[in-house]
DNA sequence: CCGCAATAGAGGACTTATCATATATGTGCA
DNA sequence: TGCACATATATGATAAGTCCTCTATTGCGG
């Protein structure tokens, strides 16, 4: 369960619910290396109480409803640590793009360029996005540390995102058939 | 439930055994883009039939244990191609090691550096996998038409191993401290 | 002869992840 | 008034994924 590790890295900087959690990290940053939805979280929040890596106390809402805040706990922090430290498999990546690809011997060329083309285009969304967060990780109220490895950890996300729609535009030009022709007089 | 297509796309080219997608498939090509352990597939297998998708008949097996080789339905293959055409989501990335960056700030710089070197090591190992693996296609009896597909599926494996080498060099040298000093005589 | 690897399949137990819905409160807007 | 929206939490149901063990058979090497 490494979300439990995500989330305490979180709650390690401070004491926060689970819909902040959700809201200020896992909807923004957090998402594009390690997705979360509200229920996940919620009922990781549970687990992290039930085995002492957290506690939580409810704050009375001030013309909102109540706050449940998870503070994480001494043995918390201790198994962050350890888990911060230890060495972790290598990235698991799921793409139906590529399965589509790959048995996609049953298809026409142009149907598969059409999916290329599709997620052509919501992948060059997402690198539009990351341009805007440089900016957005400057503004934030953090340290200089902590600024510097979300920064690293932007520039993973971009490089991904480049090498992707390079790869997008490589595989639409040769199922376009546009690698023949060569530039020039013919 | 995206594991069953997968299945019905190698489905369709041959029947196969649940020992047969493990091995020649998932166990080589499909774990990098779509990774599945031996139960889920004998139990998509299973779920594929009772869905109607793909039947089932026992080779009694010469000198071996029996083979229960599953057929991809007509049903199955109209599923198939429905599934072929549609826009599918982005893919997923879960990167334990992100997680350990983002939080990271909990850990001094040369612990961090000892992660990224770790995973340098494998991913540089994934990606001399890789450039072996054109010429296994080449030499896989396919069509033309699947050789082609494959090797575009390669490139975006391929792609994405460089970019992210790329940036692990790049995280290690600042944090190493490797950015200020310029080359040169000092 | 013993153990090990390869071939082949099955299933229990569990964790992780997703989808949908319910609950409660206050604000702003039309 | 009526309804959408933001703030907050919770849970039921289901799907997907992982880990481990078990059953069989044959062939190979020591």
């Amino acid at each position: 369960m490494s979300l439990s590790h995500a989330v305490m890295g979180l709650l390690r900087v401070r004491p926060m619910t689970g819909y902040d959690l959700k809201t200020a990290w896992f909807d923004r940053s957090m998402r594009y290396f390690w997705p979360a939805d509200q229920a996940q979280i919620y009922r990781t929040l549970d687990a992290l109480a039930a085995r002492g890596w957290a506690t939580s106390h409810v704050e009375p809402g001030v013309d909102r409803p109540n706050r449940k805040v998870f503070t994480l706990t001494g043995d918390g922090e201790a198994e962050l640590l350890r888990w911060l430290a230890e060495s972790q498999p290598l990235p698991t990546v799921r793409d139906p793009l590529l399965v589509q690809l790959f048995c996609g011997d049953a298809l026409e060329d142009a149907d598969l360029v059409a999916l290329l083309r599709d997620q052509r285009s919501r992948h060059e969304e997402r690198r539009h996005h990351y341009e805007a967060v440089g900016e957005i990780i400057e503004r934030a109220p953090a340290t200089d540390g902590q600024r510097r490895l979300w920064h690293l950890t932007l520039a993973n996300g971009r490089g991904r995102e480049d090498a992707y729609l390079a790869w997008l535009d490589e595989a639409i030009a040769i199922l376009t058939g546009e690698d023949a022709a060569a530039p020039g007089e013919p």
